[in-house]
DNA sequence: AACCGGCCTGCAATCGATTACATATAGGTT
DNA sequence: AACCTATATGTAATCGATTGCAGGCCGGTT
């Protein structure tokens, strides 16, 4: 009967009214008559009418998306934190626009394009990076949507943000490192200017000049959250001559890297050398050993995060503070660790 | 100077040529004379124009997005064939929105959300039972977006497809343990109603029958390629009589899971039991010890649905044949398959 | 009876870009 | 010179929903 999807005049006609009371009757229920409302729900059911949402959107001047712009999507921390985000956003009807910023790090000028573009309504960061070449660009005029980092945050603390006590999830990790009679305990780090890797940094050392040790140059290996750079840091670490008894890791992906690495080299963990995880992936718990590391709750990352940015769409929040979320992480203690054999 | 976000109309007010000629300059570059298109290209850098989607997609009776459905958006496997969509798509200006099916299954009348809702113009499946509701439901009007289903499929073979050989993939498996002189071979597998699963299986079944091995029930474990039913297969094992000296997994994250509990139980890959995985994902030759597998092409395989996508959106194909693309799969040979130790 | 306020509903403008159609111009042909 | 074609540009309708404003209706007040 219809040959073309029905449209908002359609319904008009069927229920016997204008096109502002269907509109009226679908956004805003509570501004119609009841009986009125009854007839257009029964008309736009008849008809199988779907809102357009590009018209919506131009006339609302909204997208009803929101970007995630994600370092590495091949990355298994991310996708959890994905999960999170896209179920809280669909709450509150929007989409989940997906971008690898890997793409976005050959063409800056990518970001812009969503930044300016109406092609979101606001932008997720999970990538703490973006921003120097997206604030460098001298990008912040009043168009441009809102912004929320998870995870990872920018250095001028400039947007909201969501993100874990990084700094403390690495003292437990060396706490705990400690506790079992290690002293000569080696870090695994991300790259340089990566703020994850700097508060996660700056904790170990810390905890470890509060137990008096001072940390050796030598020690501190430098990573990039991959696989492959715990490999190549299970070679720094096989060629120490005196090499630590244990390894704190800034990622669960580097871990396993660095004692896979050892394993096939005879060694094996802990007997070997202690490893501490940061993330708690899912593998995590049934790598061989099981991995003792600390959790990241990605879930709720996600879902904050996408909470933050609903209430900023909404307008209902000041953007002054600007304070960071922190949530909590948690010591899992597993099998990759254990007490320096000879104490 | 400008308080708000330029239209085509200040462009051609500034240009001193109509919208039209705006519009066409920008995307129909070849129709408008040279000289006209470097003066309105100058006026649209000098005002920073960027189009606006929305009114576009209103215009032109499309959205720029295709919806990626997703059964699990925490399992590792997905994220690299998200990746090879996003990026392909993005080649063609499309962005990629993605849902995690979980949703939709709690509330089917998603699907038919995304598919007449002018959410999206087309929808890449990566999960097979989604058009059972889909179907079902009786959604096979004109107006719904094209189908494009990757890594699964429908047991109809009604839309097109991109997959691996699943079949040569299981005979792969089971060729290589037989060659190690394995005779009990046990099958780790999906869900029963599951597209994979009867693939994989009736390979792994035929290849045994072809070495002359009938195989019997109770080597049969029935899992849904997570990490817990991994774990539950391997009590499964430790329970029978007669333990099979090498099992065949059809997911990674399955052996992972069936390796690690064997080991709490004290047994060692591959010396109590031989096992191979299917997928080949990041961590698989990182696993210790690093496991045999069968490797999909993750990568190319969210490429190729992308591709498929932008032809069908391009109208360049013809839709009769709907003849699945078959992508190779190859056998990684690692070190958690061994000779049965007592031949 | 005239007036007022509240509640519904309809009219029509609007969001911004695209594009069918009309017009204009230049160059070429007979 | 008249005519034709091809190319370039402009005019204005259009996509579909939303919403400011105005008008109609009803009951109550003075």
């Amino acid at each position: 009967m219809i040959m073309r999807t029905p449209k908002i005049t359609d319904v008009a006609r069927v229920a016997g009214v204008s096109t502002a009371t269907v509109s009226r009757s679908l956004s805003k229920p509570e501004s119609v008559a009841e009986a009125t409302r009854n007839i257009v729900l029964a008309a736009a059911e008849l008809t199988g009418y779907r809102v357009n949402h590009a018209a919506r959107n131009l006339r609302r001047q909204r997208t009803g998306a929101v970007v995630v712009m994600v370092p590495n999507l091949g990355n298994p921390f991310f996708s959890e934190i994905l999960a999170g985000i896209e179920v809280t956003l669909a709450r509150s009807d929007l989409n989940m626009l997906v971008v690898d910023t890997r793409q976005v790090r050959a063409k800056p000028e990518l970001v812009s394009e969503y930044l300016h573009n109406n092609r979101a309504d606001g932008i997720i960061a999970l990538d703490g990076a973006l921003p120097g070449s997206l604030l460098g660009a001298g990008f912040e005029s009043p168009t441009s949507p809102p912004i929320v980092f998870a995870c990872e945050w920018t250095h001028d603390g400039a947007y909201p943000s969501v993100r874990v006590d990084n700094d403390h999830g690495a003292r437990l990790a060396i706490a705990h490192l400690h506790a079992l009679g290690h002293r000569r305990i080696g870090l695994l780090s991300g790259p340089k200017d990566n703020v994850l890797t700097q508060a996660r940094q700056a904790g170990a050392l810390a905890a470890l000049s509060a137990f008096g040790i001072s940390p050796r140059p030598d020690c501190l290996f430098r990573g990039d959250f991959s696989l492959d750079s715990g490999v190549m840091a299970a070679h720094a670490w096989l060629d120490l001559a005196e090499r630590p008894t244990a390894v704190f890791c800034a990622s669960d992906q580097m871990a396993f890297g660095f004692i896979s690495e050892l394993a096939r080299s005879g060694l094996s963990v802990p007997r070997a050398v202690s490893v501490v995880g940061f993330d708690d992936i899912d593998i995590a718990g049934r790598y061989i050993p099981a991995l003792t590391t600390i959790r990241q709750p990605r879930s709720s990352l996600g879902a904050t995060a996408a909470r933050m940015m609903i209430e900023r769409l909404s307008g209902t929040v000041d953007l002054e503070p600007a304070v960071p979320t922190i949530l909590e992480v948690e010591l899992i203690v597993r099998d990759s660790t254990a007490a320096v054999p000879f104490l």
